[in-house]
DNA sequence: TTGCAATATTCGATCTTCCGTATATTCTAA
DNA sequence: TTAGAATATACGGAAGATCGAATATTGCAA
């Protein structure tokens, strides 16, 4: 074989042009602003915090983690998100300059404010 | 009017998305890394070192200002880049930790060094 | 003026991305 | 087993991105 196999979430570090393409959308930047800042989350409080459909957030999903931002975990009938451990330096500094400087914002700002009163979270998460 | 102009490189900041869709093609990442690196660049420079068509370079270099980027300067005949003085602090961030990690690696290190083997560059610029 | 070098733009064609809708899968509890 | 909740995928269609090739513009010098 001469190219890395590119199927899965592989070790090799994504090119930072695939990095910037998984952030140029919306939806994935507001679902990763949200992991960032509160750390594992499952899909349905993304669904919630965005206000957007479940099928539009789990596309989305399967994208940044093909990307190799994220990681999934499967718990019971959850799947949580959380940042990939393999990140690169840069990608893990540009996420929080980017976070840091608009989470006060819209969209941001909203997304924190719905996950944070979301009732029923799953794993016993709490509004806090 | 509702919503700024957004026809011209305007003085509000872009939206997180759009930097990184400007961010999301290699041809305008190598032009940002080598503006990065060695300041003010004119079209040449960057056709010479990227050995890429002048239509296509000058093409990205468009969605680069449009975005609010980079700014350009006419002198002579040449219109030379540089970052965009109102680049937000997030995105000087991202483009320094990106170019850090990377300006040792293809394609980025072979564009800096066509450049600075560039005969005739203009503007005195010489290879160093 | 005329010609040339540097840069910018236009035009179609092709490829990719994104979406809503519908459906499939996976897991758990009854 | 069967039902339901959470999540994932498949299927078109619409919108957007990118390209090569051709052409237009700008500035300068003879």
């Amino acid at each position: 074989m001469s190219a890395p196999a590119a199927t899965e979430h592989s070790a090799v570090a994504p090119a930072p042009e695939a990095v910037f393409q998984a952030l140029a959308d919306s939806t994935r930047l507001r679902c990763l602003a949200l992991i960032v800042t509160h750390g594992e989350l499952c899909v349905c409080e993304l669904v919630h915090a965005l206000e957007l459909s479940q099928p539009k957030i789990s596309r989305h999903l399967k994208l940044l983690r093909e990307t190799g931002l994220v990681a999934d975990r499967r718990e019971r009938i959850w799947v949580h998100y959380r940042l990939a451990d393999t990140l690169p330096f840069w990608t893990r500094t540009t996420l929080d300059a980017v976070v840091a400087e608009h989470a006060d914002s819209p969209p941001f700002a909203d997304d924190a404010r719905r996950l944070a009163h979301m009732a029923d979270r799953p794993d016993g998460r709490c509004s806090n």
